[in-house]
DNA sequence: CGCGTGACCAGTT
DNA sequence: TAACTGGCCACGC
């Protein structure tokens, strides 16, 4: 990626691409990967900015918890999640069911 | 050019 | 153990 265009925004969600089919990954970790712990809820607000994006799978970024924190900000609520669902994640309640074991975490697969 | 705010997270009290 | 607070970057008004 050039340096030029290496704003926070652009980086989440070139991160946000790198996430394979199948599993899922949390703003913290994707916050954490670009040395910026604390920039969380910045990760949160540059998804927003990619929603409508179809090449942004933005679905598969939740919370720490695996809550989908982001549906309403879909197209529409249950888009969100069925999206996952199609991508074979079960998702109950509005949340990722063992998302423990999906969890997908960019600075331990893409490395340091 | 400055202030407020937004899909969050982790450490303290 | 539950609740509070601070922190962070970019964008709009």
């Amino acid at each position: 990626m050039k340096p030029e265009t290496f704003t926070f925004f652009h980086n989440v969600h070139d991160v946000a691409r790198l996430i394979p089919r199948g599993r899922v990954t949390s703003y913290g970790a994707i916050a954490k990967y670009l040395s910026s712990p604390r920039s969380s809820r910045m990760v949160g607000y540059a998804m927003n900015a990619a929603a409508g994006d179809d090449s942004i799978p933005a679905h598969r970024v939740v919370n720490r918890i695996g809550i989908l924190s982001g549906k309403m900000h879909f197209k529409s609520p249950k888009a969100m999640q069925e999206a996952l669902e199609q991508e074979g994640i079960e998702v109950k309640n509005d949340q990722v069911v063992e998302f423990n074991i999906l969890f997908w975490d960019p600075t331990k697969e893409l490395g340091l």
